[in-house]
DNA sequence: CGAATTTGACCAGCGC
DNA sequence: GCGCTGGTCAAATTCG
């Protein structure tokens, strides 16, 4: 079982983070707020990605919060530091999506440098209990999402079947377990709702998919649509991998085949693919890479 | 009838 | 060591 995915974080903290809508950047999760998203889709793409640490490996604008990390245990004083750290860099403009993120192995500070964290020396806790108990459990790189929408579950291109289901403490809201369907594909997915604010869902995806999305395929119609600004963001940092096809079509921009997609995707797809708002996503200098 | 979901039981890790 | 909690399992149930 992978039943240490928590480790590392104060549990208590992990549930009251969700429940007043700040970001657990503290824990391992890779924040992605995409709060305005009206519809059922926000940047779900970000599932699709078949290496979760390269996404990553890019400087954070103005716009994302700066990431913290948990693959070194930290005291609990830290941990909410870590959270108001990233709230405090949350833009204030209430139209503007916000990404932050962290990761497991890889820190961001403020001047935006990447700092391995994973010596040996510095693994975590569980880590290193799992090199003594012949690993058996492995910590899975995670993003989380926080996403305005009125559905639980938001179509993100992948097919999961849901194993389970628990109540959160401190939430009204319980959080289900989903794991994708695809057989020797070990990603999984939990979803619960913000505690304060009803309307968030939280989304976190855990592992990387070994296949491609199950609506992928019209890709390519949409290179234009998200080129010059998320496309590139995603394109620079996946490229190589099919991973931008895959977040593309986890937008919403490419799987009409769901039949199960509200009927906001139209008007999500026009959201994001306005520049101005994918400016407020994508980093400036970014859009003009490529 | 197969796939997906529900849900109670169970297990493991952490804090006290 | 014990209790709490998150995460997973798996049988039962529901759905298409």
């Amino acid at each position: 079982m992978e039943n240490n995915k928590m480790m590392g974080v104060k549990k208590e903290d992990y549930a009251a983070n969700i429940g007043s809508s700040s970001l657990p950047s503290c824990n391992n999760y890779p924040f992605f707020d995409f709060s305005e998203d009206k519809g059922s889709l926000g940047f779900m793409e970000l599932l699709g990605v078949q290496d979760y640490n390269h996404l990553l490996d890019f400087p954070l604008s103005s716009h994302v919060s700066v990431p913290q990390t948990s693959a070194v245990k930290e005291p609990p004083e830290t941990k909410k530091e870590c959270s108001e750290v990233t709230n405090n860099q949350q833009p204030t403009t209430p139209n503007s999506s916000s990404i932050s993120s962290a990761s497991s192995e890889v820190l961001y500070d403020e001047q935006n440098k990447t700092v391995d964290l994973a010596p040996e020396h510095q693994k975590t806790k569980e880590q290193l209990k799992a090199k003594k108990t012949n690993q058996k459990r492995q910590r899975e790189p995670r993003f989380a999402f926080m996403t305005k929408s009125e559905v639980d579950h938001l179509e993100d291109g992948y097919r999961w079947r849901k194993y389970g289901q628990k109540a959160v403490k401190n939430s009204p809201f319980p959080r289900s377990y989903y794991r994708c369907t695809s057989v020797s594909c070990n990603v999984k997915k939990r979803v619960e709702r913000s505690f304060s604010d009803p309307s968030i869902v939280v989304t976190t995806y855990e592992g990387q998919h070994t296949h491609p999305s199950p609506v992928m395929g019209r890709s390519n119609n949409f290179g234009t649509v998200m080129s010059g600004s998320a496309g590139n963001y995603m394109s620079q940092y996946y490229h190589q991998q099919q991973v931008h096809v895959n977040a593309l079509s986890s937008l919403g921009f490419l799987s009409s085949s769901s039949s199960s997609r509200n009927a906001t995707f139209s008007q999500e797809t026009a959201l994001l693919s306005d520049y101005g708002l994918l400016q407020d996503v994508v980093p400036s200098h970014m859009l003009k890479e490529d």
